[in-house]
DNA sequence: AATTGCATTGTAATCGATTACATAAACTAT
DNA sequence: ATAGTTTATGTAATCGATTACAATGCAATT
């Protein structure tokens, strides 16, 4: 059932029929009404693929995302959708394990003029390369920007998110902070472990290389770096975890320690995921706008998608630090 | 940069472009290499929109998800995408919220032929369309098929697992067995209350409508049953719960209630999540087989976009009860 | 009655690929 | 040398839409 058989139905050219589908006021309203009644009649859904060729827009965007396994995107994806919605374009979602084949192979959408548009929540591609591929179509990083890449991006400030964290637990007494980072996503690494640097040298504390572990991102990988960093020579009393499910993991390892968390040693996570408030002690957390990333995200993609000529802008969000039971 | 260009660079037609791109034999190597020197040289890659439109196909897939909220389907993902590498087809998800409307929309990639077929975890249309659907359209539902529809399916057997758990729970002594179940998943929500009623009765106790709540999904969904559950008058010794973060809220609600979960109460949920081993108590629960429910949905959608003539398959995996702390 | 203007509608080119068919060139067999 | 094959390449139709432009019919104006 192509736009063809409708016109032939409907006694008409196909002109007609694609000037009714596209709500063209040059149509005589018989016409109109006879036309629609038969796309009505046969459930016809014009062909996107045609259409898509023709106008070369495809009214869809890509969201890039590393992984799965993080609650954290589900509410940024919220936030991406509310505003899409309102602006009649469809989201898919890939996903791209962390593997830059995987990534390029999706990011060819563009070219393909499959999509109109990308957020990518994660590039292993060089600064170079990001800046290339945003000059050529709509792309937004979403929390994990490449670093010097000419490219729009809306993130929360790490640096300052964790410099905070730090300087508190210093101002409560602190002397041995530890800090799990991992070796993934360069940017939000970095500036985490600047913001836990500068937090330690602001305050007159030195910097120890045996208190940061780097680790993967799952419970597993923050009991082991925890195991690591209790068992040296001065075992820190407070750990700062650079995602929530290090900080569970963290916990769990330092319970079966026998350590109180909360009382003998604090442990606070981040992206205040909806676990932290069920866990046993609840987790502090720093959160991070997630809803609103989203939403922003969109917005900047959205200049974009209008006319690719819009300047870049690095949008910042404020984040919110959160305490409960686990830095009391 | 297009097809033409490119047989223009190379002073040849484009239907020997083509060829070359498709991998065509009858191309002159002295021709093939022409060709792919120009194409490596300006990063050609073939629009496949226009691609699309002539072959009628698009190496694509559409997982379907209802949320992204949820642990569960990143691991199911990874089987799909395990056996999709091999096969060369890429994955698009989207998200439906469980809205119809959203559903829909996303449907009609495949009337549009931007998508070959469909996986999907879970419908809201009725038995009627998706057999209509399956029949039109490669397309798999996972885990959550539509009861009455003619459709290949891969799941575990829900009804078995909860009725097991029960009996179990049953065996064990306890006489109030609890439900946390749900008002949004048809097919497995039925099944694992099927089995729960069933178990009660084969072992002589009696159904009581008292213990059965109907909730989300969310923690906060699973302690607001509990408490319900624990104020009625002669409240449960044992509480099964859909999902893990069902039973992460319940053993919330106990512990501020004062019970000990493990030694007064039992508590265990649904999919193995990975945060199961790392809450305290540890946490009993069903896991499914999710990478491999992820191979069999890949393979069962691959047999019908070889041939959508295939006959449909209704395949059961089985499950395992993985006991923990939550249940000693 | 002729001219003009406007509202509708149709014709055909176009987007970027694939592919059936035609054709030309080169080679083989008699 | 000739007819028949094989190989390589090109021409043009096609997929399903959109849209510039042309054409038509009708009413209003002169």
């Amino acid at each position: 059932m192509t736009i063809k058989d409708i016109a032939k139905l409907c006694q008409t050219s196909v002109a007609t029929v694609s000037r009714v589908i596209n709500n063209d006021q040059n149509v005589a309203d018989s016409t109109r009404k006879k036309v629609l009644a038969v796309i009505e009649e046969h459930n016809f859904v014009p062909n996107s693929t045609g259409r898509n060729l023709r106008t070369q827009k495809s009214d869809k965007i890509l969201v890039l995302l590393p992984t799965m396994a993080n609650q954290f995107y589900s509410r940024i994806l919220h936030g991406i959708e509310a505003k899409a919605e309102e602006a009649g374009i469809n989201i898919l979602v890939a996903v791209t394990n962390l593997e830059k084949s995987t990534e390029l192979k999706y990011l060819d959408m563009l070219h393909m003029k499959q999509v109109d548009g990308c957020i990518s929540f994660f590039n292993t591609l060089e600064p170079e390369k990001i800046t290339e591929l945003a000059q050529k179509f709509p792309f937004v990083q979403c929390c994990e920007p490449t670093l010097g890449a000419d490219v729009s991006s809306v993130v929360v400030d790490n640096r300052q998110a964790i410099y905070d964290v730090c300087t508190d637990f210093i101002k409560k007494g602190h002397k041995r902070i530890a800090m799990i980072s991992g070796d993934y996503y360069k940017y939000s690494e970095q500036s985490r472990e600047r913001g836990y640097r500068e937090a330690l040298i602001d305050n007159g504390l030195k910097f120890d290389d045996d208190l940061v572990v780097k680790s993967f991102y799952r419970y597993k990988d923050g009991a082991k770096a925890t195991k690591t960093l209790m068992s040296i020579e001065n075992p820190p009393t407070a750990i700062i975890c650079v995602s929530d499910a290090l900080a569970i993991g963290a916990v769990k390892e330092l319970q079966s320690l026998g350590k109180q968390v909360g009382k003998d040693i604090s442990v606070i996570g981040f992206d205040n995921t909806s676990i932290t408030s069920f866990f046993s002690p609840t987790l502090s957390s720093v959160a991070q706008p997630r809803f609103d990333l989203g939403q922003e995200a969109f917005n900047l993609l959205y200049d974009k998608l209008q006319n690719n000529e819009t300047p870049n802008k690095k949008v910042i969000l404020s984040h919110t630090i959160i305490h409960r039971e686990s830095t009391m």
